[in-house]
DNA sequence: TAGATTGTTAATCGATTAACAATC
DNA sequence: TAGATTGTTAATCGATTAACAATC
């Protein structure tokens, strides 16, 4: 591949194409040019053309592009065409609560370990997977194939345990705790702080009051 | 207040002010200039001064800014004076897990009711919440001052049941269903979408090991 | 007062949009 | 071929950073 710079903005956007070109999919449309997606997706069609083809020129001209092909194409950048296996650290109610949901199982993210510091929680059963102890984690690693590290732990104890994640080969860490974790040179993180999107939302919220006012 | 134009870059940097000012705050700091501050975020130290500028000038030349009052300033700004009541709608996994999960309680956004259309699932108690049905909703709003309704259900019925709480008076929509809603002028909607939360870290993971070959 | 640091404007950088030649 | 629509460059817009006068 030949592509540089992939700007964060396109990063954020990559999945909603993805999404949805599987609902045109879903709806048995078999092509669609790049206005008619940027009617649908409320984003312009320069953006879609500009966005798409920073991975190659997936369209033809005059046609539009091939929704099955360009979905297929968006997969592989995305990296989703194999299984990925993710470990959860913490088994507290976070940890659990996303062992319970897995719905990206559908896209092939698969939680396969729990863990936590705490034996009273060891050997639980949370969706069919028992918690196991951390100690157990650098051996459960390795026979494993995991890519992807969960922090569902309080942030005094979150980046210690990303390390751990880290100093066992697991550059990808998946954050829920409230802290920014800064790890080093290719380890890449993804920070989801629920307390934060709330604040957002209630931030939104007092603007457009004042902007009625 | 006379601002205008609030970026949605400065939208999301705001919860990570409160948050670094917070932990300041705990340890004892009561002044802090820019330029530390944005040691401390790895941000500039510019943007620091642009941002907070743009609510007022509540820092003083020669001096910097006083930890307290600048933390209770953002408080004011992102609304976190008062309690936010919340609904969830769904009372599946995720539903539950956010039911159980509840951190952003210390900010004061508490969740009041939980609601789910199936009718096996009436009844359940989910910590401490007994589930209601979604007949029971409008009612249910009007006595209890909600302000943010939380969609946590397939996104077949998710656009039906964000027009029920735009209906009743819900003007802020916490969408966790795999799809956008565009509901009408002076509601807001905060997206947390955790499968594609979880596609962009293994796209990032992707180009980090493109950039190493 | 002298030194420090903000508030604020101007310069730069990057991302989005517009335009259109290439081409299916 | 004529019409449609991409790929791609150039223009615009907006966000970030730099600079420095104001001022505590």
């Amino acid at each position: 591949m030949k592509h540089k710079k992939i700007s964060s903005a396109v990063i954020h956007r990559l999945p909603k194409y993805y999404r949805h070109l599987g609902e045109l999919i879903d709806t048995g449309i078999q092509r669609i040019s790049s206005r008619d997606l940027s009617i649908r997706m409320r984003v312009t069609a320069s953006q879609i053309r500009h966005d798409l083809n920073q991975f190659g020129g997936f369209g033809q001209q005059g046609y539009g592009y091939n929704v099955k092909s360009l979905y297929k194409e968006i997969e592989n950048i995305l990296g989703l065409g194999n299984k990925h296996n993710i470990v959860v650290i913490g088994a507290g109610n976070l940890g659990r609560a996303l062992a319970h949901y897995q719905d990206f199982k559908a896209r092939g993210f698969h939680i396969v370990g729990i863990f936590d510091n705490n034996p009273d929680l060891v050997g639980d059963d949370v969706s069919g997977l028992k918690v196991m102890s951390v100690s157990d984690l650098p051996a459960f690693i390795k026979d494993n194939d995991v890519e992807i590290g969960t922090i569902a732990i309080p942030k005094s104890e979150a980046k210690k345990m990303a390390q751990v994640l880290v100093d066992n080969g697991v550059n990808q860490i998946w954050n829920f705790a409230h802290t920014d974790l800064h790890m080093g040179d290719g380890v890449v993180v993804e920070n989801v702080n629920l307390t934060e999107s709330l604040m957002r939302l209630s931030f939104m919220a007092a603007l457009e009051l004042e902007k009625k006012q």
